[in-house]
DNA sequence: CGCGGGTTTGAATCATGTCAAGTTAAGTGG
DNA sequence: CCACTTAACTTGACATGATTCAAACCCGCG
């Protein structure tokens, strides 16, 4: 053990407790790699509503999402807005290659970064395939993630598409495993304006197809953010994927 | 000149005249891997309507597109379906680390490939982070695309949604600045059924707004297939973009 | 206590879907 | 060459799910 202690000093101390370590971008680092990546990182909180990444803006930084929930959003000319992905704890923010399209990030709860200066990652990654090939895993989930929800934008209804949304949620909220296999509860990390511009509807049919879904005793609301789902079998059955 | 054939020559034949070599996949290729990878490809043809890639079978090819389109679609167990991508001539056609997501990809026209093992084209991915940088993009271009038309499915109307479709197929059709730069002409690659199945609306929808943008003059159409566009711009104000 | 943001609920309207009937165009076989 | 069939598309009348507009509600906070 001793023998290993000059190995396991050089992770540095913020990366050592640092779940992004294990299963985020930063897995594919050897240490020496993350020594460097760390010395240029720099934790930081972003309230509710901030925007992280705008359209106007150059993008400066990368980012890995400690804990929160970040916005991936679109918007037309004339205010319509949609928002194209959602992004959890250990989700890697930012666009390599950076494209055209224009994307606004924001932070839809109170979100913590580990973020790194754009020059240091990108030279980073040119020099580690690994890395490299751990983003494009990370883009091919993205773009999977996103066809699914086409689906769900083009060919469901609106209780469809809420009862997809809350699955979606439990998904992310639960440790596997952990509640029972049937049950979840979980808060809401979106409001109703954002569940409407993540699933193309208006704020008043979200609240509707709740409601519908509480009558149905499919679900229980508290606090108007904290959800509890007694079965999900009837939930899944409502969100019409089988 | 001469000193240089024995590196020319060394181009496959089928490839010394394939666009893909320039400007597809295998432009990311150095001459030796293009041609062990040109060993072992297969050019082949299928038909309108043929299966490429089904959510039963494994996958044991890759592909480049040479021409054609290819739509790649998901479908509900209810039978409801949604077209969750187009691909065009130079388009890569596989699924790389294939995650679970069950996708169909199917020819919307008749569709020339030029096709690869999967076994070799992985191979030469471990060994190449070049090849593997090239799909990066590609994946991170066509995450924009969904993103792009998560925006079309959620938030445009109808008649949006179908000015939107047929900038989409302008864009592909035209060698860029060969018409004049407000008009444009094209066929049709997709029938109403798959206009509708790819923009999330009914096929007697799709045909209503066709019409009415006929109406409009903004669009002309003959033999139900072949679109002219006599002015880009008066689309465009009626995409929803600006 | 009252104010304001977020949410729910209700009633009227509208866009799109549904169902059904027609049209067109391309075969196919007599 | 002309009926006949068929598939793809268009058009019309009607039904409905979702939006719109408006009002009430709830709850934390000054």
């Amino acid at each position: 053990m001793a023998f290993n202690n000059a190995r396991i000093d050089a992770v540095p101390t913020l990366c050592a407790s640092c779940e992004g370590r294990k299963k985020g971008i930063c897995s594919a680092l050897d240490c020496e790699q993350l020594v460097e990546l760390a010395k240029a990182s720099r934790k930081s909180t972003a309230e509710s509503g901030a925007t992280l990444l705008g359209e106007t803006e150059g993008i400066d930084r990368y980012a890995n999402i400690l804990s929160g929930v970040v916005k991936l959003t679109k918007t037309l000319p004339d205010g319509r807005q949609q928002i194209v992905g959602l992004q959890f704890a250990l989700d890697f923010l930012g666009r390599p290659y950076c494209s055209e399209s224009p994307l606004n990030a924001e932070a839809a709860t109170e979100v913590v970064l580990c973020s790194f200066p754009r020059e240091a990652f990108e030279r980073m990654m040119q020099e580690s395939p690994a890395l490299e090939r751990r983003l494009y895993r990370q883009a091919l989930d993205e773009l999977d993630e996103a066809r699914d929800w086409m689906v769900t934008l083009g060919r469901k209804t609106a209780t469809e598409k809420i009862a997809s949304l809350l699955l979606l949620f439990a998904r992310h909220a639960e440790p596997p495993e952990k509640t029972g296999r049937h049950f979840a509860r979980f808060e809401l990390p979106l409001s109703r304006a954002d569940m409407a511009d993540f699933l193309g509807l208006t704020i008043e049919t979200v609240s509707r197809q709740l409601t519908r879904l509480r009558n149905e005793k499919i679900i229980t609301i508290e606090n108007n953010r904290l959800v509890i789902v007694s079965d999900l079998r009837r939930l899944k059955a409502r969100a019409g994927n089988g």
